[in-house]
DNA sequence: CGCTTTGTTATATATATAGTATAACAGATA
DNA sequence: TATCTGTTATACTATATATATAACAAAGCG
């Protein structure tokens, strides 16, 4: 897997784990079916509880990222992912909104604002592991 | 105050406070200079802790948006405002990478994430309040 | 059918954060 | 001196995070 946990980060770790798996299907590194470890796997791997890992398996299952079966384990979406409707833009517009408001007040202009975005958006699509490695 | 907690937010209260305040401050509502209700007023008229409100108060000072003075109580940053330095970017793009993420998992175009970054951008930099109520 | 692996559920514990409640302290100032 | 300021200290509750174990139930396999 390619997950990496900071232990110290403020972060909690499940959602530290959600967010690489959701960066993971967003750049196609994770493709619609493809099966992910079994809790107790994936956390072995990491090192922390298996419960940890279920919290974030289940965060996404709720967000509709993935599918969780009986002894098939967990899946990628295989369907159609979740959609940016109305209550994602809503929670999107609220998290987005103090960022805004610290940028603004720090006198960073929005030019350099939406640079910054742009380029994550980018990034993630299109990341360097999508283009193949070498050769 | 133009204050307004959401009790049944799961963002803490402190921070909904800091992050108005910081609001205020991008937005010009709150000037350079102009003193703050004491930490124990404003926890009255919030309907809230002192050290609820004073907490958000010494999140601020550390950032350096407002100032602390013994009697003559708290005031917004009469000199410079800080900065967007490198740690302020970090932090940001450490924030944004997983708005950013979900975007692109969800179908949301480039275009779309951007124009509603800029939207907040504007309307918090430019209130409806700042042109003046009616006449 | 049994065996194993899967997610799931249930307890229990430890730690940290958030919020409240009171009280007292110390500096500034009118 | 009296009062208002931020500040510090203590205590308590509730919730979130993370771990540790154990057991349960469904699904597949030999």
């Amino acid at each position: 897997m390619f997950i990496e946990l900071d232990l110290q980060s403020e972060v909690p770790l499940y959602k530290q784990l959600a967010d690489q798996l959701v960066e993971g299907i967003a750049s196609g590194t994770l493709s619609p079916g493809q099966p992910l470890p079994s809790v107790r796997t994936l956390a072995a791997d990491l090192g922390i509880n298996l419960h940890t890992v279920n919290k974030a398996y289940q965060a996404l299952k709720q967000d509709g990222f993935l599918e969780i079966h009986r002894k098939q384990g967990v899946i990628v979406q295989p369907g159609s992912q979740p959609s940016a409707d109305e209550a994602f833009r809503q929670r999107l517009q609220r998290d987005l909104r103090p960022l805004a408001a610290e940028s603004v007040a720090r006198g960073m202009s929005e030019a350099d604002l939406l640079e910054l975005l742009r380029t994550l958006y980018r990034q993630i699509q299109n990341p360097p592991s999508k283009g193949g490695t070498s050769s």
